[in-house]
DNA sequence: GCAAAGATTTGCT
DNA sequence: GCAAATCTTTGCC
């Protein structure tokens, strides 16, 4: 187990995107520490790439973009999920790479049980007296879930390895890290797939159709809320 | 100061 | 297939 090397993220963030499909994300440490391998990610790459956030320039939210590469960027969406990016590229340049599934390898309990606390923490997802789900029930539907599908959609990934906005603008390339970016001695190459981004219908051509998701065709983790289905370009 | 939308997920129709 | 949940950030007055 090695650290993942902080030059793989400093040039071209298409090739870093590519390079961080196969590596691990790691939280904590210890034997019930969540750890999986990225299966899913996004490019956003530059000021002018119109789906990215760094589209309007430097602001309070995404001022990590426009940092040192290896950080993470992290940020909420739609009111209630948070979402992971590792910067890329040199320091005053936004780039990053958005984590859209993770293969979970160790940790699944600890991933559980991080998911029902986000349920909790979310009344109107599921946990109301209107709606009448216990958690009881909750927990139940996610003792059902899957070890594959507890972390495979980007809000997932949060949810599953305790990610919020204090992670924003944390080293994901320091060992030392509570949250970090690892390569598994033993962890076999995966292949890669390409296709257009996800959930940027606001976004204009070419933007819109830039092959900027990488993805392992055929992996049980892929998201799906909005990724199954679409056609990638084998690659 | 206020309205609008969002790099999502889920459950119901 | 659609709408709701939920709140920060952005953009405009």
């Amino acid at each position: 187990m090695s650290v993942f090397a902080r030059d793989l993220l400093a040039d071209d963030t298409e090739a870093a995107a590519r390079r961080l499909v196969g590596a691990r994300l790691a939280r904590g440490s210890g034997p019930e520490a969540p750890v999986g391998r990225i299966v899913e990610v996004e490019a956003y790459i530059g000021q002018e790439d119109l789906a990215s956030h760094a589209r309007v320039g430097r602001t309070q939210r995404n001022a990590v973009m426009f940092g040192p590469p290896g950080a993470a960027y992290v940020y909420l969406v739609y009111g209630m999920h948070h979402c992971l990016n590792v910067v890329t590229e040199t320091e005053g340049r936004p780039a990053a790479v958005l984590i859209r599934a993770v293969q979970p390898v160790a940790g699944a309990n600890e991933m559980r049980s991080a998911r029902l606390r986000w349920i909790g923490s979310h009344p109107g997802r599921g946990l109301t007296a209107e709606r009448a789900i216990t958690a009881e029930q909750a927990r139940r539907r996610l003792e059902a879930l899957p070890v594959d599908r507890l972390a495979s959609g980007p809000g997932l990934v949060c949810a599953a390895f305790s990610i919020d906005r204090r992670d924003d603008g944390r080293d994901l390339c320091d060992p030392s890290s509570e949250l970090r970016l690892e390569i598994g001695a033993e962890d076999e190459p995966l292949p890669v797939a390409v296709g257009p981004r996800i959930g940027i219908e606001y976004a204009p051509e070419p933007w819109l159709s830039r092959p900027w998701r990488f993805y392992v065709p055929g992996n049980a983790s892929l998201s799906t809320a909005t990724g199954r289905g679409r056609r990638g370009v084998a690659s």
